[in-house]
DNA sequence: TCACTCTTTGAAAGGTATTTTCAGTCGTGG
DNA sequence: CCACGACTGAAAATACCTTTCAAAGAGTGA
């Protein structure tokens, strides 16, 4: 008589539970322990576990995160059980045991996490805490990179690229945030060999602009487009008869007057404690980035030495040893 | 001879790390070992990991919901490595152990599976349409903030933030690219009433930098971890008593030894098109918005109507004119 | 090239966590 | 009040994870 059974609960109805409501045959007696399904079945589950296990499925189910941080002595504690009752709970709700259980509470966790996400679109608050505020800065720099590709006018980037591709030399103007911009354009210019030069002092920058000559290009940075520092050299440009580039969140304002190339970056939204400043500046280098990337292509048998050429001559000012 | 000391991996951990507020040793350190970084985090510590490491950093972050199935001895005979190298890649990777890495596996699968498609960017190739470079370098850029502000610690960051508000004076140093997203940082906290300076002269910076004091803060920006002329400035800070900190893409770098602490940067695979510049600075910049908004936050009501009176201040700067 | 040291590695011992067993408890119906 | 079956948890048994340790390998200087 002493049948040798160990307890094994494979998910089958009782003998009265014959309703059967998946049809004449359900193939998918237990497929994948889908994680999303949980709190479901916890509650069609319910019903038929005694006392102990609906603490347990109760509690699991209410928190997975926290759940899935602890051990089955510690769940079993929490719910006040045994760790047998919350192997047979795992069991019941169609795990092989607590161990699969657990990692599907996190794969939950994660989904229930990931769901949320979204959501954080909205301002950033004086009293956010840290987190929020990465989460929020990140969220907000992302939408605004893809806003940028999305308006970029791949004529004109295409056109921009040929002419810097083409110049005798490249001036950039760009005040402020817009000027660090402009610095980073000339960096990546002079990596590939070109004679690119950055100009915040606007009048140093007008006094540049008069040496340019047809073939020239000269690239304004400006993301209201009315900063006048900034248009005054890129008009001076204009009237030498350079090639004028204007990168600008304001493609209807004065600067495009004198641009004979407009690239124009997204304008987000701002708020007190998110100046224009930063989401302008995300804009603006994806667009030098393209510009960089677009000129490397075009030249490429050059560039690419060049490129491993500043490579090689910076090695020594890096420590050369390794790991901590 | 025998040190008895057992291979444990607590991570970093500066000589003088007490500026941390949590404690000369964090006994809860394990900074929620976020899923979504893990990817971001092999990339970045596969560097400093022996051969048989890497191959499991590697395989795990290939196929997270297939490695979240096996045991520590499933995965070490997958990977063709032991059962002991398998859990000193979880501890490389910042788990308490291979079951703490294995629930991480899980929630970053369910997150995998729950997002939108994985989009795995190829490479840019030389004969790219403009087009294309353009969508490239953004999926790119958006992967690079998303896995910054994942693997950013708060803890830090907010350490970080503390430091800056209480200090009497700032300095940031930066080479290249990175002296770029140090000027940005010194403009946006100048605009806010703090006293910063952003240096790029290693002499200036060192010479400097013998001027700080406890409760000073200093800065360096750089993404090897390894740049000498940043290092340098940050070590006499370091010795000075200032509190350091290092915004790297390689914690485990020279420079993190004189870093009170450390903000890390995401590692994108860079390629011959697209150096490490792009993708390092658009992290820089993200941890120095989420530094500028946290100290705006903490200085609010000195910060906002500074805020507002340097904007004010422009305004004569911009042609009234609205558009053209 | 060789000896030496430091690093890396996996086999096996040593611990934890999970699973199973089994006896005690409780409720229920006769 | 007794008999019976379901429920439960303590403890044994097992599986899994972690640590130790010695050997193999890589690097370095003579």
């Amino acid at each position: 008589m002493s049948s040798r059974l160990k307890e094994t609960f494979t998910g089958g109805g009782g003998p009265r539970g014959a309703a059967a409501p998946s049809g004449p045959l359900a193939p998918a007696a237990a497929p994948a322990p889908a994680p999303a399904a949980l709190t479901a079945k916890v509650r069609a589950l319910a019903p038929t576990m005694t006392r102990s296990m609906q603490r347990v499925a109760e509690t699991v189910a209410a928190d997975p995160a926290g759940c899935a941080a602890l051990t089955v002595t510690g769940l079993a504690a929490r719910t006040g059980t045994s760790e047998a009752t919350v192997v047979r709970t795992a069991r019941v709700l169609g795990y092989p045991g607590y161990r699969d259980l657990r990692l599907a509470l996190a794969a939950l966790a994660a989904q229930q996490a990931a769901g949320r996400a979204p959501a954080v679109t909205a301002d950033i608050a004086v009293d956010d805490p840290i987190a929020d505020v990465v989460a929020k800065l990140a969220q907000e720099e992302q939408q605004c990179l893809a806003d940028t590709a999305a308006a970029l006018d791949p004529v004109q980037l295409d056109a921009a690229v040929a002419a810097l591709v083409a110049a005798r030399r490249v001036d950039a103007y760009g005040i402020a945030a817009s000027g660090l911009v402009g610095q980073d354009l000339v960096q990546k210019l002079l990596r590939i060999g070109l004679i690119a030069h950055a100009h915040t002092d606007p009048h140093l920058a007008v006094t540049n602009a008069v040496q340019l000559r047809p073939g020239d290009v000269a690239i304004a940075i400006t993301h209201s487009g009315r900063t006048i520092d900034v248009i005054e050299p890129l008009r001076t440009a204009f009237d030498q008869g350079a090639t004028t580039v204007a990168i600008t969140g304001h493609p209807e304002a004065e600067v495009a007057q004198y641009a004979d190339l407009v690239l124009t970056t997204s304008t987000a939204r701002e708020s007190e404690l998110r100046p224009a400043a930063m989401s302008s500046r995300t804009s603006q280098l994806l667009v030098v980035d393209c510009l960089f990337v677009g000129v490397a292509q075009r030249t490429y048998a050059t560039a690419a030495p060049a490129l491993s050429a500043s490579y090689q001559a910076l090695a020594h000012r890096h420590d050369p040893r390794p790991g901590h």
